[in-house]
DNA sequence: ATGTCACCTGGTAGGTGA
């Protein structure tokens, strides 16, 4: 089966790649981030029409997360069960006898900020909620847009990125805690073209000088470990005349 | 090269967030 996170940055602006996309790769399941949608805008409809069953929770203009299947997901959780948040960045669901968590991490905007403060308490919060979600859901994976680049080799230029946000100590030991309990990043644990990144910004011509970061993940919890076939950052929505800046990853799994 | 994109408010531009 495959299983894929997608930060589409405006799910109205992306909605036909979205369905190009869907059609070309048949995912088992697909989580979104970024679709900057109220939830009585979200496009069920349109999605319904192609035969994809959506959970979704979002809000006006920022944020908002999507959970894309075949089948409805069961057992549906929006946001961190326990931890206040007015912005919509999680939504959970069971998914063929996977439980799925969908997050979209806070930006963080830069390490001396609020929002900096923001990003480490919510991603403590993940966290927790994490190590009780596995004990109760061994099959587990979490993928979305975690804005951190885990290591140098994520980052197109390690030196001017050192500190920077996605790449500070704090946000890299979050990212190795959450490796702590017993979650994989799927892409390491394969041979990767050098220079793969998941996220380039849309000025400098960043996308064309390859400049880019490895901040989307898929992380896999060790009972799911065994079926883990491959896992790739697909670049070609990221050639689209009108892309978002992100590329989706997905994974395989076998049976 | 801070060289873009998407969204908002309240407008025919400017601010915010990424």
């Amino acid at each position: 089966m495959k299983l894929a996170t997608w930060n589409v940055n405006s799910l109205t602006v992306r909605l036909p790649q979205l369905l190009d996309w869907l059609q070309a790769h048949q995912p088992d399941a697909l989580v979104l981030q970024e679709t900057k949608l109220t939830d009585d805008k979200f496009p069920q409809a349109e999605l319904a029409a192609a035969g994809w069953r959506s959970v979704w929770f979002g809000q006006k203009t920022y944020n908002g997360v999507a959970l894309l299947a075949r089948e409805e997901a069961s057992d549906v959780v929006r946001n961190i069960p326990g931890f206040a948040d007015e912005q919509a960045r999680v939504i959970a669901g069971t998914v063929a006898g996977i439980r799925i968590i969908g997050a979209y991490f806070p930006n963080g905007q830069a390490p001396d900020s609020d929002k900096f403060v923001y990003k480490l308490r919510w991603m403590d919060a993940l966290h927790a909620w994490l190590r009780a979600e596995l004990t109760a859901h061994p099959q587990l994976v979490l993928m979305g847009d975690f804005n951190i680049a885990p290591e140098d080799r994520d980052v197109f230029d390690p030196v001017a990125w050192a500190g920077q946000i996605h790449c500070t100590d704090a946000e890299r030991e979050h990212f190795r805690g959450l490796l702590g309990l017993g979650l994989t990043d799927a892409f390491r644990q394969f041979e990767q073209p050098p220079r793969t990144w998941s996220w380039w910004d849309y000025r400098n011509l960043a996308f064309r000088k390859n400049q880019g970061l490895r901040i989307d993940h898929i992380l896999l919890s060790q009972a799911l470990l065994p079926r883990l076939q491959a896992c790739q950052v697909d670049k070609a929505p990221r050639r689209n005349e009108r892309p978002s800046d992100h590329a989706p990853v997905v994974v395989e799994l076998g049976a």
